[in-house]
DNA sequence: GTAATCACG
DNA sequence: ACGTACGTGATTACT
């Protein structure tokens, strides 16, 4: 047995590396000792984070308690893949911290179904999210271990992770390299292994307390692993990319890239995302710049350019001036090598050998609970030109259905500031922006006064004043002006439940508790922004609703991601249309007297092919249509041709 | 690392 | 006293 000891809050702790068949022998015997004392925490080390690339490999799985860890050297084999398998079998409750990542690590490479670690995992990284959702750039305490640990357990708890990376420099490895590269005898990596348990055992106990003491239900807690379970299952299930479809984008949008690069170049424009070169060009044409940054420099972005360029936000010609050639060709380069590196590289580099994306959901990632999508970033995809999600596709026989919350913020704001009228209007059935322009203009509104009513709704859900609605709307001042005040007196009860908010908010150390007791903390000098923090907390949790609804339901298997206010899904094309009213079905419900509904739109077999209603790209004509005589004719049913 | 930009709900 | 648009992820340029 290899044996490491440590200091952690005055407390001598034991790290050991079985060896031999003995030492496993004495791993589980304490295994049969700490699965009848309670928990055990659970942690693995791998050779990084791509859990779903190739080359991957899980390499230790570590459990412990407070005082004693044991790393199993699972790339030993063996007899070592028998000990621990047994361990995860036998044990009958585990403390993860982040726990999605090590369900998806032992669900694959294990393998050890994560439909049986979920229900027995109590993952300390939620419970210290729903304590503080903030980084400590945020002033909060922080939710990785390394900063918890500090703060609850001991101030001098080692950093395990950047610690581990001056090792791999001093090896010649590098932050990411090393992971894979260390070797597995190494000590400070054996000693590190075992003290992130140890240090997950001893935190959760605190964040119990913590839990406790701010009186955070259980049944909140209890609800966050159940979303983060269903989310790690749609990970683990990936997205099936049109490999083919990827590659020609690339291509052609590098193409492009070039193209209107070397316009900008023959006009002295070295780099296209150079502001300050784009600036000096532009004003030495005699241009006029208006807008400034908050650091003073000239404001060159895509509202400018396209001003320049004579282009509306369509992209199309205003023909109020003569379009700036620079402005052109730096809009259009930029355009498509963002595209090009943000989506369709970036989908190519994280493809798995079936050829799925596999994303990352981030179940608490905003500090309202809002879930966020990385690697790739699919909740940020564009949405006015199909020609990005066209990439991805539905399961074989399956198409896309995409189900969306009808102006969820709205309702949710109806409901928690319990807006009289508003909510009468709602369950009348009405559309809530006509309603509001009749109140507020009389019945003879038009259709710019119904913009502005809607710009304002959205100022309230958001905490805007004036200015930015008359921004945002286009409209004049004095009417952005009346019009506010008018609302205000249709829907006092908006102004009088953010006082509320703010009032009790400074009563409990600047944090508002949610309609589901979640803690959103507010910044001193935002209070205003407690009226956002409101609606789309609880709007989050209007989803989250929903999707313990498609579970029941048994819809869990075809969902693919969530997005704020929609679910997308993959379902059996035969099918489609009861699926749709399914999904329908579970993302309608009674909010606080308000009608929560939504709507299921049924595609083919690509993402993209919802977002075709006008046949072809807008901003990439060229993409598809020259590239694909099949797809010229038959521009709708682009998704059938994978299928 | 910070600022700017651009993509989404 | 006054008024403040909210929340994300990702890349590139530049210090």
């Amino acid at each position: 047995m290899q044996t490491y000891f440590h200091n952690i809050a005055g407390d001598f702790v034991r790290v050991n590396i079985p060896q031999t068949d003995n030492d496993l022998r004495e791993f589980m015997q304490w295994v049969r000792g700490a699965a009848g004392r309670g928990s055990v925490a659970l942690d693995t080390e791998t050779t990084g984070l791509d859990i779903f690339s190739a080359t991957y490999r899980l390499r230790t799985i570590q459990f412990g308690d407070a005082h004693t860890a044991w790393v199993i050297h699972w790339e030993r084999g063996g007899r070592f893949h028998e000990a621990a398998l047994w361990a995860l079998k036998v044990i009958p409750r585990f403390l993860i911290h982040n726990a999605p990542f090590d369900w998806l690590v032992l669900d694959r490479h294990a393998p050890f179904a994560l439909e049986i670690l979920a229900p027995k995992t109590v993952d300390t990284k939620i419970k210290a999210t729903l304590i503080d959702p903030r980084q400590p750039m945020e002033g909060g305490i922080g939710t990785g271990l390394k900063p918890l640990s500090a703060h609850y357990v001991d101030p001098s708890a080692p950093d395990t992770q950047g610690d581990l990376t001056a090792v791999f420099r001093s090896l010649g490895l590098t932050k990411v390299t090393g992971w894979a590269g260390i070797d597995l005898d190494h000590p400070t990596y054996n000693l590190y292994a075992g003290l992130d348990v140890i240090l997950t055992a001893r935190l959760d106990p605190c964040l119990t307390a913590e839990l406790d003491r701010l009186g955070v239900r259980a049944a909140l807690v209890e609800y966050e692993h159940e979303i983060a379970r269903m989310c790690s299952i749609m990970m683990r299930a990936g997205i099936v990319l049109d490999q083919d479809y990827v590659h020609v984008m690339s291509a052609t949008l590098r193409e492009e890239e070039a193209k209107y690069g070397a316009v900008a170049a023959r006009y002295g424009v070295e780099s296209v995302n150079s502001g300050k070169q784009v600036a000096d060009v532009l004003l030495a044409m005699g241009e006029t710049l208006r807008e400034k940054t908050d650091s003073g420099a000239w404001k060159v972005d895509k509202a400018v350019l396209l001003g320049l360029a004579d282009l509306d936000r369509d992209w199309q010609r205003i023909g109020a001036r003569t379009p700036n050639p620079v402005a052109d060709a730096v809009l259009r380069a930029k355009r498509a090598g963002k595209w090009c590196t943000n989506y369709a590289d970036t989908f190519l580099n994280n493809l798995d050998a079936n050829g799925r994306v596999h994303p990352n959901i981030q179940t608490l990632a905003a500090r309202t609970g809002r879930m966020s999508i990385t690697k790739p970033a699919l909740q940020t995809l564009p949405s006015s030109d199909w020609v990005i999600r066209r990439a991805m596709l539905a399961d074989p026989g399956h198409v896309m259905v995409s189900t969306d919350f009808a102006a969820v913020e709205m309702r949710v704001l109806a409901a928690l500031a319990d807006v009289r009228r508003m909510k009468q209007a709602i369950n009348a059935g009405e559309d809530l922006h006509d309603f509001t322009a009749r109140l507020v203009f009389g019945p003879n509104f038009t259709k710019a006064h119904r913009k502005l009513c809607k710009g304002i709704g959205f100022g309230k859900v958001y905490g805007g004043g004036a200015a930015t609605i008359q921004r945002q709307t286009g409209a004049p001042m004095a009417e952005v002006q009346s019009a506010l005040q008018a609302y205000d007196r249709a829907y006092p009860e908006i102004k009088r439940a953010s006082s509320r908010w703010q009032r009790e908010a400074r009563g409990t150390g600047m944090v508002t508790v949610s309609a589901t007791g979640r803690r959103l903390p507010l910044d001193r000098l935002r209070t205003y922004a407690v009226v956002n923090y409101q609606c789309q907390s609880a709007a989050r949790d209007v989803l989250g609703t929903a999707m313990l609804n498609m579970e029941k339901a048994g819809l869990l298997d075809y969902m693919k991601l969530p997005i704020h206010d929609e679910v997308l899904a993959s379902v059996p094309a035969r099918a489609a249309a009861d699926f749709a009213k399914e999904f329908e079905r579970c993302m309608t419900m009674d909010l606080f007297g308000v009608p929560i509904t939504s709507e299921a739109e049924i595609g083919g077999r690509s993402w993209g092919s919802l977002y075709m209603k006008d046949a072809k790209s807008k901003y990439v004509p060229s993409l598809l249509i020259e590239q694909d005589e099949w797809y010229r004719a038959n521009p709708h049913a682009a998704y059938a041709k994978a299928a």
